[in-house]
DNA sequence: CGCCAGGCTTCTA
DNA sequence: TAGAAGCATGGC
């Protein structure tokens, strides 16, 4: 892993590989934007700008140390998808799968981020959802120079159902608020959650009004690190059904997450 | 206008 | 313990 300095930013090397199209805008994020051909987000508070710069990333106008710190991170540079890959390549589907798309990582979003876009997403479609957390940042969160950073627990905590209904969540507005509550009441500790086994941590979190069994695994997955999660919404059920009517393979254990996130691109790009 | 959306909770049998 | 209804809102 090579991070140096370019006069345009900082550029990343050598850290592995990533589909960054697909890995930022394949479901499990709901804030990053491309504009001519430069992906912009915000993670941890920070704005980032990244594009693809010959066989690396290119972080525009960014400090090595908030590179370091917030993005390798974020996009999981710890992580060996070339192995985890490999053993998905032992099915069929997942090998061409992988042909087609390339990497995609499992992003290691803000767990409180990640479980209130989550209570969001409930049966609602993708551009509300995508609205109602813009809204929510736009009104809640702290200015930066081109957007809002996502709002925190505590903030949100403090409000009325009254005072959040300007997001016209409907009702899934109590469920956020029970949800920041808890978390900023000390209730909820996400660095147990990551600790915990899968499972276990799922029965806490179900524990949250507005939280089932499907947020609770995306929350898992997207936030906490477990890749073992797998999130069943109505698109994998659907294309699950179909491609593994016995069951998943064995050599997804583990690793059930990343194999989603390309069952999903799979469904995608059958539409 | 009507159907539907990356579910969840609650109420039934 | 499984299945259905109801939920609040707006995209298409």
């Amino acid at each position: 892993m090579v991070l140096t300095n370019e006069n345009q930013g900082v550029l990343l090397r050598d850290f592995g590989k990533i589909n960054l199209d697909i890995t930022l805008d394949c479901g499990q994020a709901f804030r990053w934007s491309r504009d001519k051909g430069i992906w912009q987000g915000i993670v941890r508070g920070q704005e980032f700008f990244i594009s693809e710069h010959n066989d690396g990333l290119l972080f525009h106008n960014a400090t090595p140390e908030s590179v370091r710190e917030i993005m390798l991170p974020y996009l999981a540079c710890d992580t060996d998808y070339q192995s985890i890959i490999s053993r998905l390549e032992c099915d069929a589907v997942m090998s061409s799968a992988v042909s087609r798309f390339g990497t995609v990582r499992i992003l290691r979003q803000e767990p409180w981020e990640t479980l209130c876009s989550f209570i969001i997403s409930s049966c609602n479609n993708i551009p509300r959802i995508k609205g109602i957390i813009k809204n929510m940042a736009t009104l809640f969160g702290s200015r930066l120079p081109h957007g809002h950073s996502f709002p925190s627990a505590e903030r949100l905590a403090c409000l009325s159902v009254e005072e959040l209904s300007v997001l016209r969540a409907g009702y899934r507005a109590p469920f956020i608020l029970d949800a920041a509550r808890r978390v900023a009441s000390g209730e909820i500790i996400f660095s147990e959650l990551e600790r915990l086994e899968t499972a276990e941590a799922r029965q806490i979190l179900m524990t949250i009004k507005g939280v089932g069994k499907k947020v609770a695994d995306c929350t898992l997955l997207f936030g906490l690190n477990h890749l073992d999660a797998f999130p069943v919404d109505r698109h994998i059920k659907r294309i699950s059904e179909r491609l593994y009517p016995d069951g998943l393979p064995d050599c997804f254990v583990g690793i059930e997450g990343v194999a989603q996130q390309y069952m999903f691109c799979v469904a995608r790009d059958l539409q």
